[in-house]
DNA sequence: TCCTTGGGTTGACGCTGTCAATTATCATGA
DNA sequence: TCATGATAATTGACAGCGTCAACCCAAGGA
């Protein structure tokens, strides 16, 4: 039999490759990466990485996955540690938040509008369900507590909607009327908290 | 003297450029457009472009500027028909979603995370203060008139923070939860709405 | 020893954006 | 009328890209 790669030492591979590959596209963006170049970095040859992933798509693909991993992760440690309902939504908020600024680069890539290719790459699709589902526990608790009056699955989707609105003008710097970043985030989940509550039906 | 374009002639190479780009851009994205593709349409050889452009990202700048001038003129639009604040507001929502839904990959182009370089192109910065100081504008109007009891600017990010939030997941597929999007924009835009009724300071 | 199998490398192709040199066009001064 | 000279438009060329296909090479089974 010939030398065959054990699967750690693909797995392994594939996330040096990975990690490089998230360097380059947050120094240089997506477009400007090149194959080439990741190679380069790795100190092997041009066609070495497509025994890896099958094209440059699926290595974005990956790296965005594992942002989606890594803001689910942090959330749900942050999740753990707050008690009630109330405190859980606002430390998941702010992990939010604070995941987005300080990981902007891959945050604009995960949420990069003209990349709905999910359906092609599954570990994308099962990292997104993953944030998906904790972010309705999140809503589920506070409708379950009484806090919020509303479909537990619309909060989520509105909570959602409106950290990501907040993140996203921010990030494509278009929010220039004098309140900062951490104000609007906060006012943005406070305001929404109180419509949540108000409503009645 | 030699012969030389005439300023109509120039502007209106440039308009049946940008409407193709616009097209193509739609069509297969920004980055799958090549520049010789764009002189195919237009049945002028390779470089004719540059001499109407500087380069290929200027041309992008080109059709995001359009495509906020159509936003802002058919919400100035709208808003002219409206009376009372609070119908200047939902008039404002529903045409900004509308706009968002119909022409949904010029929307993504023009709120593109990667593409922040307005400074570098002033027609494109122009549009975009116009629609700010239009959306800050309506806002004005409900603050002054007692019924958003908030900074006028903060209320203006809030509300387009919140339903561009909404569009953008809509328009990058990840709202799954069996909720339409026009539930959801109207859900948000309402949320809000009460949110800042009952805010006291 | 040879052969097979799979990993790594190199060659090649058609594409890209755009600089530089070239040609075509045409209003004007003589 | 014709040469002039500026400017519009075209073509040549280059370095770079993603990736298919052919290649080489090491290692284990026969």
């Amino acid at each position: 039999m010939p030398r065959v790669l054990s699967e750690q030492e693909i797995t392994l591979f594939r996330k040096k490759l990975c990690a490089v590959a998230a360097r380059q596209f947050s120094e240089k963006g997506y477009e400007k990466v090149s194959m080439r170049s990741l190679a380069d970095a790795l100190d092997v040859s041009r066609m070495t990485p497509y025994r890896y992933f099958k094209d440059k798509a699926e290595i974005l693909a990956a790296v965005r996955a594992s942002g989606f991993r890594q803001l689910t992760d942090s959330t749900e440690a942050a999740l753990a540690n707050a008690q009630d309902p109330i405190a859980r939504l606002e430390s998941l908020a702010s992990v939010y938040f604070q995941f987005a600024v300080e990981h902007e680069d891959i945050y604009r890539l995960m949420f990069d509008m003209s990349q709905q290719d999910e359906a092609e790459h599954p570990e994308l699709a099962e990292q997104l369900d993953r944030l998906q589902h904790l972010l309705i526990r999140a809503a589920t608790a506070g409708v379950d507590a009484g806090i919020v009056q509303q479909d537990a699955t619309l909060a989520t989707q509105l909570f959602w909607a409106g950290m990501h609105g907040v993140v996203t003008l921010h990030l494509s710097k278009k929010l220039k009327l004098g309140w900062s970043f951490k104000e609007l985030s906060t006012e943005m989940v406070e305001t929404l908290y109180r419509g949540m509550i108000s409503h009645e039906r």
